[in-house]
RNA sequence: GGGCCUGUAGCCUAGCGGAGAAGGCGGCAGCCUUCGGAGCUGCAGAUCGAGGGUUCGAAUCCCUCCAGGCCCGCCA
């Protein structure tokens, strides 16, 4: 699919080619400015002569024509400028027969398995990890628009500390817990038996023990294990299906153990010049690799012979890496050192590598969250009290107390007020800006589609031939709906969900001014504008399908 | 001791080599005889953490320092 932009790209590529001016950097300028620009400031080295000279002879050599309307040189920069009633005139109908395929991208013919989430199955999802969730399923959908195939992939880890000791507590421990929903009653079970273990030795061999018959491969065992955590995966994706989001896979992690790839992989590791002994434990030096300090050796197995958590994650890797062309996850701060040694290893293997997606964690103003201490809040008590908030909204707008408006707008809030801060930006959880409405926040650009909706209920549309406008807000709405593919782009490119986030507000709040400054119903350019308003409805509803949030008629 | 990330107005954020640093919240002043006011307009508010450097050009790149987060286990 060639997108008006895409092909005014070309146009001026051609132009500036045709003077002998291949590949050079073109920028996208302020939109107030000029739709592309060339600066000529580098070229007034080679060329000797200023800056401003240089963009006045190039513009004065080129003529406007296919894509371009106008070109122009000022202050040492060739602007030019795409020809807005053609614009105009191929958005709206582009949009308006594509609809929903409408800023997709070609297929890639690639296949990417995302795995994001991940998390321990010993208790329920806090919304410190809450975002690693939103921003996985968010790339997903975004990387699909995109034109490729993915696969969404929950590595389960079935047989570490964490699921031992919550399968000691369920085993060993007598506790009453009034919770229906098993992640938050299991949950108990887990913190009890962590405090145990703390300090009773008797219970720290029978949870190592536990751990111990894990790596060497009882089958029995994991299956018992697995009788125990389902229910609390299952719990934790409950949660995350309220949020709309779905997992493709799960893979365990005890199946790299059982088929012996783990102990494969580890063997060829160790005959690998940066492998050592200690004791019987096997390690890389990573040394070499840009890893300095006391943490340059790489443990992948343990003394006793059983391999380690990241051994077992390269197994991982491989066996993923087997299945697609390119790997994304989704991982914390706090697992950039291991990511970075299975990186490492993986090169070392000559096998594909994952591309990572860190994020920065969520804590509270007092701290950071813990679940040993009680400093946490769960994803479900967000979840409802963002829904019990967007109700009262909906009460004091005199509404209409519908359900499904309401839990529809709580959700969504939290998605988008999760997923518009850049990943690598830490958050202080605070209430009052996860649960935000107005403003930057999933309502708005929610209202403005239902607004949409709203004029559209009230008038008929009938397509035109051609399409003509003029007032510079219909204009600016128009070339906001265009760049939609571009949005696309550079989300896939920089594997930033947060950009997508920001394109829909932009396209709800270039529809307020039109909305503000142009009227539709009734006024003598009706059939274009109900056509604008058809389109940007469009556009909105396609980017919050990509945010995972729901086009809502009314609110 | 070794390393990664972040620092932009009272608060939250965008921009990450190019043209008066862009939004949101909060504050102040306005806008309902127009299609939904979860909206819109205007005003005030920024030595882009500090100091050096590279460059025709630095919030953006490099170095040093400061502050905050995260990691450095034969845990996961």
């Amino acid at each position: 699919m060639k997108y008006p932009f895409d092909a005014f790209r070309e146009d001026v590529i051609k132009k500036l080619s045709s003077l002998g001016y291949d590949n050079l950097r073109i920028e996208e300028p302020k939109e107030e400015i000029a739709d592309l620009a060339l600066p000529c400031f580098q070229l007034s080295r080679t060329l000797k002569m200023p800056p401003d000279k240089i963009a006045e002879e190039v513009a004065s050599k080129l003529e406007a024509g296919g894509w371009i309307e106008k070109i122009e040189a000022t202050r040492g920069y060739v602007n030019f400028f795409i020809d807005k009633n053609r614009l105009a005139d191929e958005t709206i109908k582009l949009i308006l027969s594509l609809k929903d395929s409408y800023g997709k991208l070609d297929d890639k013919n690639k296949k990417v398995i995302v795995e994001h989430t991940s998390a321990n199955p010993n208790g329920p999802l806090h919304v410190g990890r809450a975002r690693n969730p939103i921003i996985g399923d968010t790339m997903a959908r975004i990387l699909k628009f995109g034109g490729y195939d993915v696969i969404t992939q929950y590595y389960v880890d079935d047989m570490g500390r964490q699921v031992a000791t919550l399968f000691w507590g369920v085993k060993n421990l007598d506790i009453e817990v009034e919770e229906s929903k098993a992640d938050h009653r299991y949950v108990v079970f887990y913190q009890e038996a962590s405090k145990l273990m703390e300090k009773d030795e008797r219970v720290r061999e029978e949870i190592n023990n536990i751990i111990k018959r894990c790596e060497e491969g009882d089958r029995e065992l994991l299956q018992e294990i697995k009788k125990i955590y389902k229910p609390v995966l299952e719990g934790i994706m409950e949660s995350l299906n309220r949020l709309h989001i779905y997992m493709d896979e799960f893979v365990e992690e005890s199946r790299f153990v059982l088929d012996g790839s783990v102990y494969e992989i580890i063997e060829k590791l160790a005959s690998l010049p940066y492998a050592g002994e200690e004791g019987k434990a096997i390690y890389l030096d990573l040394e070499e690799f840009g890893i300095h300090g006391r943490n340059k050796k790489f443990f992948l197995t343990r003394s006793n012979g059983t391999s380690l958590y990241a051994a077992r994650d390269i197994a991982y890797h491989i066996w993923k890496g087997n299945r697609a062309d390119i790997m994304i996850n989704i991982l914390g701060e706090d697992h950039k050192l291991e990511a970075e040694q299975v990186r490492i290893a993986l090169k070392l293997l000559n096998e594909k590598i994952p591309d990572v997606i860190f994020y920065s964690f969520v804590s509270l103003p007092e701290g950071r969250m813990s679940t040993r201490k009680g400093r946490v809040v769960y994803l479900d008590e967000l979840i409802d009290e963002a829904i019990s908030r967007a109700r009262e909204e909906l009460v004091k707008r005199g509404r209409e107390e519908n359900e499904k408006i309401y839990t529809e707008i709580g959700i969504d809030a939290i998605r988008y007020n999760i997923i518009k801060v850049n990943p690598d930006k830490a958050i202080t959880f605070r209430w009052e800006d996860a649960l935000s409405m107005e403003g930057e926040s999933a309502p708005f650009i929610q209202y403005a589609h239902a607004r949409c909706s709203s004029i559209l209920r009230k008038a008929d549309f009938h397509p035109l031939n051609h399409y003509d406008f003029t007032h510079q807000s219909e204009i600016k709405l128009i070339r906001t709906l265009a760049k939609f593919p571009d949005y696309i782009t550079r989300s896939i490119n920089s594997r930033n969900p947060a950009i997508i986030a920001d394109y829909a507000y932009r396209v709800a709040s270039d529809f307020n001014i039109f909305y503000r400054d142009c009227k539709v119903i009734g006024d003598d350019k009706e059939k274009e504008r109900l056509a604008l308003v058809m389109a940007t409805k469009q556009v909105l509803k396609n980017v919050l399908s990509l945010l995972g949030m729901e086009a809502l008629e009314e609110m």
